[in-house]
DNA sequence: CTGTATCCTGAACGATACTG
DNA sequence: CAGTATCGTTCAGGATACAG
């Protein structure tokens, strides 16, 4: 539980997480337009943090401009099932305390 | 996915959780007992945050000296599936990356 | 383009003392 | 018994500037 609360712990985890689990891979740039308000220091921490769990995976491609790849790993694909339940729990939590109706659209 | 992270976050929770999934109930001094190192505080705050997040339910029994009973609720109890499948993916983590063998006991 | 270095602020944590 | 009050420390997050 540790270590995966670890991965998916810290502000905006969870929004860079959708992303690579929608794309299977992004680029910096990617991330940063697709989320404007992060900043690059903490763009670099959650990256660093994904790799170092083990659920993405940083490819440099030599040449200029410095161009780098980040792919969902096997490890992170199995992410999806434990997403999907915590999606799932949050959900019904927010119907229960603020009575709203479902949203069947399940993108976290 | 937020909803569900404020609720496990935090340092201690997954252990005070756990006894609430392994007993169904405890008390202040139960909890207190069993995860020693936990101070006063951290303790307050947990159950406040596991109470505010509607995993647990507070129960005060009127009389002297003053006892309180933490129940786990229903949707504390759908917490389960979240738990394991987090269980699940940290441990063929560890094991990826530290090259150990499986613990067959499944109690986080 | 893809970051790192630096500094600052606010929140979380931990220890201790005290209260209904 | 079951907490709250207070205080000091540590740490994550955010802004800005700079670098390979």
């Amino acid at each position: 539980m540790d270590i995966t609360l670890a991965a998916l712990a810290g502000r905006w985890t969870p929004l860079v997480l959708r992303e690579f689990l929608r794309r299977g891979q992004a680029t910096y740039s990617e991330l940063s337009a697709a989320l404007p308000a992060l900043s690059d220091k903490v763009l670099s921490d959650r990256l660093a943090q994904l790799t170092g769990a083990g659920v993405i995976e940083r490819h440099r491609t030599p040449g200029w401009p410095p161009r780098v790849r980040y792919t969902l790993t096997p490890q992170g694909r199995a992410l999806e099932p434990v997403v999907r339940s915590m999606w799932e729990w949050g959900t019904t939590q927010r119907q229960d305390t603020h009575g709203q109706s479902p949203d069947p659209s399940n993108t976290f």
